[in-house]
RNA sequence: GCCGGGUUCGCCUAGAGGUAUGGCGGUGGAUUGCUAAUCCACUUGGUCGAAAGACCUUCACGAGUUCGAUUCUCGUACCCGGCGCCA
């Protein structure tokens, strides 16, 4: 079950904990959390030592009975007295680790070493370049694309709101050929193809995203009052959310599992739609569909040995990059910094395209070496040689395909007004060339 | 939605108020001239302890009855049948 996390991680970690939450000027009150560990302990220790005896007696009175011997009252009324105690002191507990619990759930996970110090994305380090620019500016996406009828905002935006999109013919073909293109590239690489579940349980959305702070990037699918009206309905009891990536139900999918250390690392590409509030994104992007509330993503993720996972991050983003430069689109890496890298992640890189109406680079994929951050709130462990750990989890994305459309289009884009689909999209797409 | 049957270690399984049985698999060890066999130990999580060890916890989940619950009662989830409804 989720929320097994246990205060021990902690106390065997300390200075690692203490360490990364220093590095990334955080303000966790880990002070608090070792505190109530301290305290829970020592009323656990009390406790043990009542259930202790209450057993002890419990199993005279079995041989006094097996005997055909009554046990007496006096030794019944000290029973009870145990057993009173014992109830006083359970009834204290929850308090105490609700508090635990929730606060071991939202602690940031231990930094790596090598992530670069800094206050936020402007801090991000540059780590390599890839492609020559195409162009170095064009008309924006939502210009090229309303001009050739494959888009249609402003119905959209009145059928579902601001930030939806309808997609027409050979638009919508791409964003196909998009997702079959990234699927092909990885499965050739012995990625496993997962469709996972599109709605998912806030218990263990809460394994898979520090969900204080996640929350509002996602949208609600259940309303609680069903379960008042006992309608004839499933699920009006659990807490359903729409999942904002596939990342999410993959890595829950061997939740309270114990993989076998031989069949690590398992590599998976995860394809689902993806939605997202994009809560306190008032006003940013707000023109096309760089930043929408859905999209498809065709996603990386590994489970891997704890020793192995450092190598696997180099090959997730290696992977998404492969998919760019056969895409032929100008990109960079960058290392993300303290102040930009999250709750979750160990380590982050972001692979950024050129977008020559912004004339910016902008993210692409966000790959992450989770570490045990996941599998430790999941309860996700391998056994090796009789010895269990939990496993590292990490993942990237391969392509979203909203972004990867901007960055197409703009890059593809001809004076003419014409877009050249890429060479390495042309089968899917069975032409060479999108025009009206 | 209704009526049955179920959920016990990674897997299979016994147990019907007195403290969880056996097997398979896995890990470690012992032994033996044969790609293997046999035997022993360990194989939920945790607390105290320097250690040896002791203790607690664990039979889907949650509550109740009890000195004591895998076992009895109530509720919930999921799985398998049957009926009904339905894309």
């Amino acid at each position: 079950m989720v929320g097994l996390l246990s205060p021990k991680y902690v106390r065997d970690n300390l200075e690692a904990i203490r360490g990364s939450l220093k590095k990334r000027k955080s303000n966790y009150p880990l002070e608090e959390l070792l505190k109530l560990d301290a305290e829970c302990r020592r009323i656990g220790v009390e406790l043990q030592g009542l259930r202790a005896s209450r057993n002890k007696g419990s199993m005279e009175v079995a041989e006094l009975k097996k005997a055909k011997k009554e046990p007496g009252d006096a030794k019944m009324k000290e029973l009870s007295g145990i057993k009173e105690r014992i109830e006083s002191i359970e009834a204290s507990l929850p308090s105490y680790e609700t508090r635990i619990d929730s606060l071991l759930m939202n602690m940031p996970n231990v930094l790596d070493d090598n992530v670069p110090f800094g206050k936020d994305d402007g801090d991000n380090v540059e780590i390599r370049k890839h492609g020559a620019i195409i162009r170095s500016k064009s008309p924006s996406h939502e210009d090229i694309l309303t001009k050739l009828d494959l888009i249609d905002l402003e119905q959209a935006a009145k059928v579902s709101g601001a930030r939806f999109f309808y997609l027409k013919g050979d638009l919508a073909l791409l964003e196909q050929a998009l997702i079959r293109f990234a699927i092909d590239e990885l499965a050739a690489k012995g990625y496993t193809l997962i469709a996972p579940p599109l709605l998912m349980k806030k218990e263990y959305y809460k394994g898979v995203t520090a969900f204080g702070d996640f929350e509002d990037m996602l949208y609600k699918a259940t309303d609680p009052n069903e379960a008042k009206e006992k309608k004839a309905i499933e699920h009006t009891e659990d807490e359903l959310y729409m999942i904002g990536t596939s990342e999410h139900p993959i890595a829950a999918m061997y939740a309270d599992k114990v993989l076998s250390g031989s069949e690590l690392p398992k590599r998976f590409i995860g394809v689902s739609p993806c939605f997202r509030r994009e809560a306190g994104a008032h006003g940013k992007d707000t023109k096309g569909i760089f930043r929408v509330h859905h999209f498809y993503k065709v996603e990386q993720f590994i489970f891997s040995r704890r020793d192995e996972s450092a190598v696997l991050f180099d090959e997730l983003i290696e992977n998404a990059e492969s998919l760019f430069k056969k895409l032929k689109i100008p990109y960079r890496i960058v290392d993300v910094c303290t102040g930009d890298i999250g709750t979750v992640a160990a380590r982050k890189y972001d692979l950024e395209a050129y977008m020559p109406a912004q004339q910016e680079y902008r993210e692409m994929v966000s790959c992450s070496n989770c570490t045990d951050w996941q599998s430790l709130r999941l309860n996700i462990k391998y056994d090796e040689r009789g010895k269990r750990d939990y496993v590292h989890t990490l993942n990237s994305t391969a392509i979203a395909t909203s972004r990867t459309i901007v960055a197409i289009v703009e890059n593809y884009y001809n004076d003419d007004g014409t877009i050249t689909v890429p060479d390495a999209l042309v089968k899917y797409m069975g032409k060479s060339k999108i025009s009206r």
